[in-house]
DNA sequence: GATGAATGAGTATTCATTCAT
DNA sequence: CATGAATGAATACTCATTCAT
């Protein structure tokens, strides 16, 4: 009967706000987001709708919170206790890593690529969120100080060097074009899966990793 | 004076629901299909709501008769004049078809992504769909016999083709996967792209050719 | 090739109103008069939407006039040739009459009871329409001259004349409306039967004829 | 300060349900069902449309309670303390319970004619409900066990009785039928009287008691 | 006369959001 | 913090009616 601590109450709030945005994107990432309603959120979350917009203004900030969160995580996820420059075998931890993280977010990946054609969402995506990492110096000016703009600026930064381990006539850009779309390609068609099969998922990875390395 | 002949109606059919499917396509692939109203369609064609109506059902019906237009044309443009067997020529040819084709329904494309969510539109572009191509016998007995799962078939037979000419070491099932990983990865970031720069364009699919062939 | 002689223009004019209004009829008092569409009604008769619009100016118009015809229909074939008296046998004319004209207007009879509710039918079916027993003299003055005030003047008459051959304590007006209540039951509960079995039909007839005579 | 209780919760819903339920059941019985909009019956209830879809999932779903309610209503209101077998005496408050009830739902009863029409209707009223008096045993197999059965039933079993103190000659169906149009005349063409006549009324059911008893 | 494309006002229905309790 | 009744703007869809040909 003693009141609860105001530590207490902000636990039960990240909680609640944690089980609505877990529902939340089970269920858009199930039956898209248009056609999940607030209602059915809140029936499959337990709670009223009325507690629903305690946590969150609206049902497009509740999106914008489960897609900021899902990128956190993912970048969080990620090794990035260097200096932002991939050596090969960082390369490969940091593909297998990408895929690791794939596997656990399926449900937002699959929601992001119903929600690519929304230009707010693609610009949330690329754009507004900037990561834990921003220690990098070398980002790009005109970049926007996102994780995926880090990301990929590690990855071309890779390609680049590895230049100095090819033949005069490598072509770096054509090379990590190639490298992203199959990866992209991979992530893909994963996503839309019903189930993975982890041997083939791993003999994939090994063979992207083969190729680009 | 005189009424309209059969002939002339039936044209005129014809021609609003060409201009409305490509009104709705256009503002589907843009403003996403949920987002995208039949009021807002209708003032964009410049007709009258009801209209609409006189020449799809719903607005379901209307995108689901997108779809198989637009599955119909792509497999009506693939040239299929042959036994359904490719030779390394003709693989290179489907390759470029492909892409060809791609460009050339890039917002068919973008709206393809977005509907992956539902699997019912997964459904009828992967099953229903049957175009002009049914004289493949080698189909698969338990594939729908549609456009893609002829395509799917065409590409696994050139891999598997493909060994004899590779070391026993080969696996033709892992390459032909890396491929169908690429493609997919390009042509899902080319239909993101605002713009696409032919040179970069040409440059890959020369890359993919070169490294699948 | 000789142009039609303004009489076949009217009859062709005539035979295409009724056949609209067969088929309105039908359908009116299958599906009830709101849900039967125009374009129902006109793909049902063979017909163009526009031509229906060419015979009767509106849905209702269409639904006035099926009243209009079937309550004139009804009222040619009583037996009137008398002078609004009936005796004991014309009486029992009158009665048979009425149910024979039931089973041949049962789909009108059934539209009837889906309608009365609308103030307007009513009106028009009580009031509006004056048949062509236009003779008798004794109508009431404050009544309209219809069909049906007509008839109920006569059935008053009757009973009341009945009067003199019963006893002292006899109720006319009582013993009428008891007459009225049961035909009016009978052939409400005869009209949405499936089917009418002839040998209970008649026994019901001849038994209401042996208590009201 | 305090959110409202279940059960407070509970009775809002209740009382408006109630208040939606009769305000459209006065004006489906008034202006007809497919003349009465729902937004005409959220302003003539003092609600919005959108709370009306709270409580009742349709339109038809909201006729369907209606029936429901006053078919439950009447069941209610007969006096079935009895193991469903009527003397005399219960023969005569039966029918006088009849006709009560009848005035006490005369809106009902409009309806009811109305929409005798569909046949969906007829099912729901003829066969869907059943009442709380269920416990007659001798209710047929083949029909439904439905309040209308039973007193169907009732009625039945009440003129065959009837034949031991009536002369061999006497057709209990055929007076049982006579019975039964006689007050379902009076119920209809009392229903769309626009005033009862209380005195007039009483003597009709005085009659038909006497006659029929 | 005859056609059916075209209109637009109207209807049921949904759902994010607010708010009294 | 928590509830769910209440709102209203938006949306898909219908259908009687008009009209150019």
């Amino acid at each position: 009967m003693s009141p609860r601590t105001p530590k207490q109450f902000k636990e039960i709030r990240e909680e609640k706000k944690t089980l609505i945005m877990d529902v939340a994107l089970e269920h858009f990432a199930k039956e898209g987001y248009f056609n999940t309603s607030i209602s059915h959120i809140a029936k499959h979350a337990g709670i009223s709708k009325g507690l629903m917009y305690n946590y969150f203004e609206s049902k497009e900030e509740l999106l914008s919170a489960i897609i900021e969160r899902s990128m956190s995580e993912i970048s969080r996820n990620f090794d990035t206790d260097n200096d932002g420059i991939l050596s090969e075998d960082e390369f490969e931890f940091f593909v297998r890593d990408c895929f690791k993280i794939l596997r656990e977010n399926l449900s937002f990946y699959r929601l992001f690529y119903h929600l690519m054609l929304q230009k707010e969402v693609r610009d949330q995506i690329f754009n507004s969120f900037s990561g834990p990492i921003t220690s990098v110096e070398s980002v790009y000016k005109n970049r926007k100080n996102s994780f995926l703009s880090i990301a990929s600026k590690m990855i071309a930064d890779y390609f680049e060097k590895k230049k100095k381990r090819k033949p005069s006539d490598y072509d770096s850009e054509l090379d990590m074009n190639m490298f992203i779309y199959t990866i992209e390609g991979f992530a893909r068609l994963t996503a839309f899966l019903d189930e993975i099969d982890s041997q083939t998922y791993e003999k994939s990875i090994n063979r992207i990793i083969e190729l680009y390395k």
